[in-house]
DNA sequence: GTGCAGGCTGTTAGCGGTAACATATTCGAT
DNA sequence: ATCGAATATGTTACCGCTAACAGCCTGCAC
C-alpha cells in the first residue's frame, strides 16, 4: 500500500498538484478538502488519496484572502506567567472546540503601548473576533476596535466602559465584599501588600473598593507595602516580614493575589503566629495551588474559567438570545473564606 | 487638527482606501506603510496622515499571500498551566522581539493527535518556522514536518531524533546525575512519584535514567505512585502520605516535577520528619516558586529559558556559524541541592 | 423523444496586497 | 544642452484559493 516517496522539490504544494495527480479540477479538490458542495464517492476518495500521499497542507493565507473568513479569535492578556490567565485560555479553549474558531494569544506585560500594537498585529490578521482583557486602553487602541467591524470582548472586569462586550466581575466590589468579611469578622488593624504595577487597574481597584469598605467604619491601611517581580512566594514571605517588623498589632494581611499571601502564611506559620486568631489574612484569585497549603488561605474566587467560555460564547455566536452586541456579562465572585480568617 | 470622524460604512478599508485618499498609487501606499524603497517626505507624511484619520489596519493576509512571507512562529506545547512552558514562550518572546517576527501558540495537552492537527493548522498558515515541545510525534507529523520546507526546532528533549533543529536537555542523564547524587548522599530506600501521563515521554526518561542508574549500585526503587490531575500541591502531600505509610523506612523521594515535591516537602514538615536527616527529598524543574517554601527543594534546572532563546535564535537565523540546518543543541542542567538532600 | 431536476465538475473573476519592472522627474556633471 | 544616475511614482502580473455561476451528464416523468 506504501507508494513512492515523493522526491523532494522543495517547491510548497498547491491545489494544482494535487488537482493533476488526481485528474480533477482545482476546484473539486478544493471541495473534497472542505467537504463543501457535491462530489462523488470515487472522485472523493480518488482527491483525498492524492492529498495524502503527496503530503499536501492547504494555505489558508490564500483560502482566508479568497473567502473573507479567518476561523482566528485574538486573545489579549497581559501576562501568561501567573496562573490566572492560562486557566481563562482553557475556557476560551474549551469553548471554541467544535466551531472551527482557533485561538491566538497576545501578550502584553501590562503595558498599555505593547497592547496598542499587539492589538494593531491580531487585527492585521483579520480575526473573527478579539477577546482582551481589561476595560483599559490607549485612544488609539480603543479606536481600533470600534472600527474593526468585529466582535469584541473585554474580560475579567466590568468596572468601566466596555468598547463592545464584555464579561467578568467587579473587582471594586470583591474589594469591598472582602473587607466586609473581614470586619465582620473583627479584625482591625490591617495591612495590604501587593504589586507595583500602575498597569494593573483590577488590582488596584480591588485595593480601592477595599479601603473604600474601611473607610464605612471608619478604619483605614494600617500598612501597606508593594513589590515587582520575582518569585511571588519570595516576596510574600518578604513583605510580610517587613510589614509585621514594621508595623505593631496588626491583625490582618490583605494580599492582592493568592500567591503572594500563600508566601505570607507560610511566613506566618513558620515564625509561629496563631492564624487566623491573632493573626488573619486573605489574598485573591482561587489559585488552586493553595489546596495543598498546611493552612487553606481565603481567597476569592475570580471566575476565570467562566469568564473564558463566556467570552468565546460571545465570539462564536452561541449566547441564548441571539443578539451578541454590547452584551455586558456579570459574575459574581464568590468569597472563600478557608482557614485563615476567623469564623464570626 | 482634528479630522471630523468618519462615518462608519462598516466596509473594511483596504490600500485603496488610503490611495484615494491620499491622492497617490496603491503601491506608494504600500511602500510607505512597510518603510520600503523611496518615497518623498511629502508624500510619506501625507499617506501616514490620511492612513491614520482613516484608521487603516493593513491586511497581513493579502500581504502574506503576495509576498509569500509570512511573520509568525509557530510553537506546539503541550501545556500553558505547568511553571514550566511559559518560561519557554518568554524566552522565545524576548528573543524573537525586533526580528519582526510573532510567536503563536498551540497545545496539545500530552495528545499525540492532538499534536498533529495542532501542527497542520500551524503549517497551513505558512509560518516562517515551527517550535515544538519533544521529539516523540505521530508518523503523519513527522512527515508534514519534514516536508514543510521551514525551519523546525525540537525542544526540552534531545535523546532521540530530531526532524531537524534540536535544543535541549537529556533527561535520561539527569535522571541518571539526580540519582547518583542521592546515592552519593547515603541514601538506599528510595521511592518516586510522578504524573500518570503516558505521553510525558519526558518524565519517563528521567525516570528510566533514574533506575538506571540505581540498578548500576544494585538498587531499586522501594515504592512508586502516580497521580493524574488536580493540584499538584496537593496530590504531592497525599502521594507522600500514601508512600510513607504504605512502605517502611523510605529514606528518600524523588518527585517528577518541582509542584509535587513541594507538596511532599510541606507534608513532610507539617508531620515533623526530619528533612533531610531520615528522608531526603528532589524534584524536577528549578521553577521559582520553590523559594519561597520553608526549606529550599532539591532540583534539576531545566534551563527553559535558554531553551526557548535557543530555539527562537534558530528559527530567526541568528545562530552565530550561519548553517542552521540540523543543529543539535544540548543544554546541560545543573543539580541544586538545597536544603532537602544531605551533604556528603 | 423531450424536458427538466439534481448531482457532479469545470470556468472565471476576484480577495488585497506585493515583486518586478517600467516610467517619470530631478539634478548635477560634462 | 545632454546624459546618466538617483530618486520617486506608477503598472502589470501574479500569490493560492474560493464564490458564483456555468456547463454537462444521467435518469425519469410525461
Amino acid at each position: 500500500m506504501k507508494t513512492p516517496a515523493i522526491p523532494d522539490l522543495r517547491r510548497t504544494l498547491t491545489l494544482r498538484d494535487v488537482s493533476e495527480a488526481s485528474g480533477v479540477s482545482e476546484m473539486t479538490v478544493s471541495r473534497v478538502l472542505r467537504n463543501r458542495g457535491d462530489v462523488s464517492a470515487t472522485t472523493r476518495i480518488r482527491v483525498l488519496e492524492a492529498a495524502r500521499t503527496l503530503g499536501y497542507v492547504p494555505n489558508k493565507i490564500a483560502g482566508a484572502l479568497a473567502s473573507q473568513r479567518v476561523n482566528l479569535v485574538g486573545v489579549v492578556i497581559p501576562s501568561l506567567s501567573n496562573m490566572v490567565f492560562p486557566e481563562v485560555m482553557t475556557g476560551i479553549s474549551e469553548m471554541l472546540e467544535g466551531t472551527g474558531l482557533q485561538p491566538v494569544v497576545g501578550v502584553t506585560n501590562y503595558l498599555p503601548e505593547r497592547e496598542e500594537s499587539v492589538v494593531y498585529e491580531m487585527l492585521s490578521w483579520r480575526p473573527s473576533g478579539l477577546i482582551l482583557a481589561g476595560l483599559e486602553h490607549t485612544d488609539a487602541c480603543r479606536a481600533m476596535l470600534a472600527q474593526a467591524g468585529i466582535p469584541i470582548v473585554e474580560i475579567m472586569d466590568i468596572d468601566g466602559t466596555p468598547v463592545n462586550s464584555a464579561v467578568g466581575i467587579s473587582h471594586r466590589r470583591a474589594g469591598r465584599q472582602m473587607a466586609e468579611a473581614i470586619i465582620a469578622a473583627g479584625y482591625r488593624r490591617i495591612a495590604f501588600m501587593g504589586t507595583q504595577m500602575p498597569n494593573d487597574h483590577r488590582a488596584k481597584k480591588r485595593l480601592e473598593g477595599f479601603e473604600e469598605a474601611l473607610g464605612h467604619v471608619g478604619l483605614s491601611l494600617v500598612d501597606r507595602e508593594f513589590y515587582s517581580g520575582g518569585s511571588a512566594l519570595l516576596k510574600g514571605r518578604e513583605m510580610t516580614a517587613a510589614v509585621l517588623n514594621r508595623t505593631q498589632d496588626v491583625d490582618f494581611l490583605y494580599y492582592s493575589n493568592d500567591m503572594i499571601g500563600a508566601g505570607g502564611l507560610l511566613y506566618c506559620l513558620d515564625q509561629g503566629y496563631d492564624v487566623p486568631g491573632t493573626i488573619g489574612l486573605a489574598g485573591f484569585n482561587g489559585v488552586e495551588l493553595l489546596d495543598g497549603l498546611p493552612r487553606k488561605l481565603a481567597t476569592m474566587d475570580a471566575c476565570r474559567l467562566e469568564i473564558g467560555k463566556a467570552a468565546a460564547e460571545i465570539i462564536a455566536g452561541k449566547r441564548p438570545g441571539g443578539v451578541t452586541a454590547g452584551e455586558v456579562i456579570t459574575l459574581t465572585p464568590t468569597l472563600q473564606p478557608g482557614d485563615t480568617i476567623r469564623l464570626v
